[in-house]
DNA sequence: AAAAAGAGTTGAACAAGTTCAACTTCACAT
DNA sequence: ATGTGAAGTTGAACTTGTTCAACTCTTTTT
């Protein structure tokens, strides 16, 4: 059952006959990408959705200083889109890469609206990942007004301890904002500390 | 027509009959609120969800050390929701005070899952709503990682010129995530960049 | 197995932003 | 009209985080 994971996703947000639930997984592609390959590159138009099944993928920008920025990782079991450009089939600000070889399984934007279309329960899963979603960020930005790079780099690796060991900790510094010398000088602090 | 920048709102984001949209005013009642009083303070459950017709609101939260945090403003034509707290009823995390003497309508927790229900296109609209208030604090964010407070200032002005021109620069400075003392600092330097 | 590239560490000088305290200016309640 | 409190300004000392360069240690490529 490759798609097992895909439902468990989908029914701890809603309630979902098993039958809706087959046609949902029906209209998802299943595709590898290798470790280091792009699943989307700034400047192209992004034409799927995808659900991580196996593996991790970081999704980054890269600034005029030429400075990539990691607005979020994504592995097993969690959903990879870039809404904008997905939405608007507009160009992307987004670099979508695999950090390892990966499984993920894609829907494309034709069918997903046909799938609107066809369950409007699953119009409803999006409502509620989506704000789900929303709530994650407004509180990840009061963490960045409030917190020390120390206290979030703390809260990161305690919070997501499966993503963070997969991580370099170039990746895991890029994505709390900060240079990746300052996160090894935090670290060392942090080590200091448990030592006396 | 108290409803028509409702209407209008709604419009933007779906196709909706006249009908319906009447329908879906008519869950809404109308509240007004005098400058400085609070539509939710921290801790208590978020009831209703709203959407501004005049006046100004600062959704803020305030951390361990006392420090007010403002998540965004919201203006007219702006809706006005505490996602976590209103899906959940749960305390909330989040207080929403009116900067001026304000308007606004409300629809409570229980009238809108029954027009979800009674209108899929309601669920739609949400979702579409959704997404696009994602990619927004996706893109805050990347500034807030990539931009100094000087950048980020001037972007905040430029871009929302209407509420930047009803607020305080303390209240600037804590959308923003700095002092406003340094805010200060920041227009001073601004200025002599100018006379230069 | 060697070479090359990427990842982590460290230090010194620097820049960005904070803190605290003192002062000025403005709004508005009485 | 006046007093009071909040809002803005400024400076000095300080903390947090950056930059750059040098070095070491792994990984990957060949």
């Amino acid at each position: 059952m490759p798609y097992d994971l895909l439902k468990q996703n989908i029914k701890r947000n809603v309630q979902i006959s098993d039958n809706d639930l087959d046609i949902v997984c029906s209209y998802f592609k299943s595709k590898q990408i290798k470790k280091k390959d792009f699943l989307l590159r700034q400047g192209s138009v992004y034409k799927y959705e995808g659900f991580v099944l196996e593996g991790c993928f970081r999704i980054f920008t890269i600034d005029k200083k030429g400075n990539e920025n990691v607005l979020y990782f994504a592995t097993k079991d969690w959903w990879l889109m870039d809404i904008d450009s997905f939405m608007n089939q507009t160009p992307s600000l987004l670099n979508i890469q695999a950090l390892e070889d990966s499984e993920i399984i894609l829907i494309n934007k034709t069918d997903k609206e046909a799938l609107y279309t066809k369950l409007p329960i699953v119009e409803k899963l999006f409502r509620i990942m989506s704000q789900k979603a929303l709530v994650a960020w407004q509180r990840r930005l009061i963490r960045n007004h409030t917190l020390t790079a120390q206290e979030r780099y703390n809260h990161f690796i305690s919070n997501y301890p499966e993503i963070a060991s997969k991580l370099t900790d170039r990746q895991k510094s890029s994505y709390l904002g900060i240079t990746h010398e300052f996160l090894s000088k935090i670290k060392k602090q942090h080590k200091l500390k448990k030592i006396m």
